[in-house]
Formats: structure tokens, sequence, C-alpha cells
DNA sequence: GTCTATATTTCGATAGAC
DNA sequence: GTCTATCGAAATATAGAC
């Protein structure tokens, strides 16, 4: 005869119920934007009272810090592809699918990410100085080796990545518009043929096709 | 002996006021969102008593709501800069340097209709279902023609469009993150090669080129 | 049309029993 | 670790004198 499961140790209780809130205060953050989004909300969509919220992350502020941070990390695993590609082509190409991908998977995500750089990045100042800034040098010397190796024009490296960055995350950051005028959510077959217009225009753009 | 200055008309008083107020609002509503925002903020920036917004718009719905129809109101206008143009080299090329002149002039517009699309357009939805899809779908039949015309490549127009809003945006919405990467504010030579930049990579996306 | 004072509501945060 | 009840702060909105 064996003994009733063995409840939750209390690191898994933690971690389960923290997930849980996480991916709550994600969609009412995006939602709501810092200033409108409530405790009481995003408690409700976590399904815990209020209280409990409070117990695992002390202020809202801390919340709201986390699920950003959080968004960051994804964001620069997306960076990955576009690393040890022979070419244009095959790294811009990837970065885009994986951007494209992500505006699909995590559209709260992407737009929590906006609302806090829109806001003037009170929380995650210290990122964009360092992680970001020192990732984007990076990326930069690589497209300025394709462009001397003669892959692609003579474009200006960073407003290719400010490019890049701004239509992948638009289908998420404006995907309310674009469910408007497309007359309702995007299909599968239409995020296909988003991806690849991105990709023939950008790429084409930078003379690589 | 002249008589001391007639005192401001009361439709005058009230337009002056009324501008005083959507200008504050608009900087206020960019910086910390609809929930964000307060109207003592907004009061205080105006140099008027709290109460008087009140007084002019009776809650801080019906102020936001002109903040965001005043933005729209400046979009439409840069449309008309596509119009007209015997090509996409014309046509594109005046719309692109328009938006990108709003992104500089009226960053915390962008703000706004972005925070308020982002947040799934409350306030504005009857306008992206009328206005904005009507206008969308008469670009889309213009550039269509270029297409037919043989002057561009036949990219889908819908898609286009998106990319020329998220561009051009971005330099308004991710302005903070565009100045931090750059290490400061956007010079005009910035500027300028910005706007070079997004045009060249866009027409020669196009097939315009 | 303006402005002070205040009513009313809402929200973040906490205390304390279980 | 959970949850009810509540405190205290802050915000929207209004009343009413000027």
């Amino acid at each position: 005869m064996t003994e009733a499961p063995r409840p939750l140790r209390r690191t898994e209780i933690r971690q389960q119920n923290e997930t849980l809130i996480l991916q709550a205060a994600e969609k009412v953050f995006a939602e709501a934007g810092f200033g409108g989004a409530t405790m009481q909300l995003i408690a409700d969509m976590a399904g815990l009272p209020k209280a409990n919220l409070h117990y695992y992350f002390a202020t809202k502020e801390d919340l709201y810090r986390r699920v950003v941070q959080d968004i960051f990390e994804i964001w620069l695993q997306a960076a990955e592809s576009m690393d040890q590609a022979p070419g244009p082509v095959e790294g811009i190409g990837a970065y885009i699918e994986a951007k494209m991908e992500i505006s699909r998977r995590h559209p709260d995500g992407s737009k929590v990410w906006a609302y806090e750089v829109m806001h003037g990045a009170p929380v995650i100042q210290d990122y964009l100085e360092t992680t970001l800034r020192e990732w984007t040098a990076g990326r930069v010397r690589l497209i300025e080796g394709w462009i001397a190796a003669g892959k692609m024009a003579p474009v200006d490296p960073e407003h290719l990545l400010y490019m890049l960055w701004a239509a992948t995350q638009h289908y998420a950051d404006f995907g309310h518009q674009i469910a408007t005028l497309n007359g309702g959510p995007l299909t599968d077959a239409d995020w296909q043929r988003a991806t690849d217009s991105v990709k023939t225009m950008i790429l084409r753009g930078i003379g690589a096709l």
C-alpha cells in the first residue's frame, strides 16, 4: 500500500506559483501598462488571492521588473540565430524568422518591452546601456564584415538593425491594428506570408538577393 | 486715448486653454500611459489648477480621446504625400520623408498612438475600422497599380505598408532606445542619415531603385 | 470662467488568524 | 504557505465660494 502523493516541495510550490503569477502579469501589463495594471487584476487572472502576490513579489515594481527581464532573455536568445552564418542571406534571414516567431508566440512580452522603452526604460535602462549596447556593437561588426566581403550593399548597420527590430516587432506590438485591417487574426498562412514579405523586402533592400 | 486691451473672448480663452491642456496631456500620456498619467500631473504641466481640466474635459478619458484623435489627424495628413506621385520612388520616398519628419517632430503623439493600439485600441477602434481601413485599401490599389505598371517588384502591398509604418514610427516610439545606443539624441545629420537609410533600403527592397 | 476644499473611489501593501 | 480583513495613500471627480 503506497502513501498518498508526496506534497510538493516548498521550492516546487514556489516555482509553480511564480510562473503562474508571471504569466498573468505579462498579460495584464501588456494590456494595461504598468500604471493601468492592478495587483488585483493579476491576482484574479492567476487565480490567487491578491495577498499572495505580495508574498512572492514584494512590490508591483518588483513583479514588473521580472516580467521585463524575462522578455529580454527571450530577445537575446533569438539573436544567436544571426551568428555563425556564412552571410546575410542565412544570418539575417534566420534572425527575421526567429524574431517573427517571437512576435507570434510572445506578443505580450514584446508589448511590455515596447511599453517600457517608450516610457524611457525606467526599469531596464542599465540593460540598454550594457548588454544591448554590447550585443549591438558585435552585430554591427558582423554586418560590416559582410559588407567588406561584398556579400551585401554598404548600408548603415545600425539602421539595418533598427529596421529589423521595427519590422518584426510591429507584428506583435501593432498586432491589433493589423488584425483589424486584416479582418481577423492572422492565420498560419498569413504569418508565413508576412515573414516571407519581411525577409524578401529586407534582404533585397540590403542588396543580398 | 485708447481703452485697455479688450479681454479675450470666451471662445478665445477656451481655445487657448484647450491647446495648453492638450499639449501637456500629450506629453504626460506619452510618458506614463493612460493609467500612469494623472490629472494633477497634466494640470501642473499646463500651469492650471486641476479642477480646470475637468471644466474643459469632463473626464480623464475624454481628454485622452482628444489627444489620440488629434494624432490620428496628423497621421492622415502625412499620407497625402504618397498620392499624385508618378511612381513608388517619388510616392513612397515622399511618404517615408513625411513619416520620419513626424516621428521627429511629434514623438509623443506617435507614442500615445502606439500605446493606444498596443492596448487594443479601446478608444479609437472605430477609426481603425473605418477611416484607416479605407485609407489602407486605397493605398493598396495605388501600389498594385505601380506593380502592374512594372514600376516596382510584386510585393504584398499590405506588408509593405506595415513595414513603412514600423520603420518610420520606430524612430519615435523607440527613440529612447536608439538614443541610448547612439550615445545621445540624434542630431540633424543623424536624422538625415536615418531617413536616407530607410528610404534606400525600402525602395531597393521593393525593386524600385 | 477660476480655484480651494473635499467627497468618493480605488489601489498598493500589510497584519494576523489559520 | 495561504487568505481575510483592513489600513493608508493617492487619484478622479465635484461642490461651492469668488
